[in-house]
DNA sequence: AAGGGCCTGGACAGTCTTGTCCAGAATTTT
DNA sequence: AAAATTCTGGACAAGACTGTCCAGGCCCTT
């Protein structure tokens, strides 16, 4: 389903590469297969003897590098939480001259998959639902994405009240269209901006910063 | 995490109840585990020895009733099928002055959870990312259901354009809505419901059809 | 109350998983 | 070159799950 590339011992550097039998590999190897795992597969497929196949190790190799499976696990939530959230802060916080320009700076980020990796926000996400512990992590994840888009609008001149429904919408949406995992062409995408953008803001939106924006999704489609 | 109320053998005919020792269930007992199962813990966890131990009785009893646990799953996503899509374009259908009383008569089976099973469909959800015969069975579910609400946007004056990414928008945040799994108190879920009208259509939300709304949201959150 | 079909319990086999132990290969340090 | 360290392979144990087989308990018909 889900298909990315396969990260079966990829890596950089290339003096490390396998000599004849005795295969090595390192943490960052097991990672990659495990988060690789959690996206395509869900978190109860991230088993040892799998990876281990993948790597073309044996499972011994991986309790060398983790203590149990329990800590891998561990490891690819901290792996997680330091690559999304601050992104879409981040995007929201950009300057903007109307409040077109903002709501297509905070779309940037899930149009261009070099930054946002939905695939491993929505597999934690599935995770969540069934870990306490992981449950508490998205919570605080979720809470202040929205209040960083609340905040976007009010900047435009939104009341208190407005910002807050407004951005629950297009924060809700735009993980409900990651939901159902659209694979719409970005032609088709692009057609609908202008409308959906009608419904987020109120406004008919400024033709400029569509234009640019739709020109930046255009460029990662072709070559990003 | 999800509770539920755990369907170990309630049926509703007191004569069939167990005697002694020996107990019997139906196969309705065993798609109704199964069911909850699948709503709380996911696909996978739907196992037959854990089924078979929350109705008491011994797992040979299921091969009785299902060929194997492919084909109870098989049982369940018939189940599915034939409860929520058809429930909501119904209720995209129902007569009403205005749009805001159509967005109300879209959102009552989501307040309601006697109406739509919210968990069963998401947990379907997430089995179809793993599946890909589940995936189609959603797919086509999606694409009908966002259908009829197009087609109201439509009857309510929206030009084909303006309905169909008002549809897509007021679908996709309610699927966004679901996947926090947010546990807002009705209260707060109805403060917002003004906000989000008007961001769905594009007006000022009729006050008579959100009072009668309101209303009947918090009958449902009383005694529903 | 005897017979027969419906349904369950328990035993068995086979597969897949996690985790442990240790010998020894490969690499680095001395 | 020897020694120490780092890392892997293979064997072993234990547990969970699926599916099969069949004796026999339960209930309905006759």
């Amino acid at each position: 389903m889900n298909k990315r590339a396969n990260p079966v011992l990829h890596r950089d550097d290339p003096d490390k590469a396998p000599l004849h039998g005795h295969v090595k590999v390192t943490r960052e190897d097991w990672l990659n297969v495990a988060r690789d795992a959690l996206v395509n597969d869900g978190v109860g497929e991230v088993k040892v003897l799998t990876l281990g196949e993948r790597l073309g190790v044996s499972r011994s190799s991986f309790y060398w590098y983790f203590k149990s499976r329990k800590h891998l696990l561990e490891a690819l939530l901290d792996d997680w939480e330091q690559r999304n959230t601050q992104l879409i802060i981040t995007n929201t916080e950009l300057p903007a001259l109307n409040i077109t320009e903002a709501a297509c700076n905070f779309f940037r980020c899930f149009v261009d998959p070099s930054q946002f990796d939905q695939g491993l926000d929505f597999a934690v996400r599935e995770w969540s639902r069934r870990e306490t512990s992981v449950r508490l992590r998205i919570d605080a994840a979720d809470t202040a994405r929205i209040a960083a888009v609340v905040r976007m609008f009010q900047r435009h001149g939104y009341s208190d009240y407005e910002s807050d429904t407004r951005a629950r919408i297009i924060y809700f949406m735009q993980l409900g269209y990651h939901a159902l995992e659209v694979r719409e062409s970005m032609k088709t995408r692009m057609g609908r901006l202008e409308g959906y953008l009608l419904g987020f803001t109120g406004v008919a939106p400024d033709p400029e910063a569509l234009k640019t924006f739709i020109d930046f999704a255009q460029s990662i489609d072709s070559h990003g």
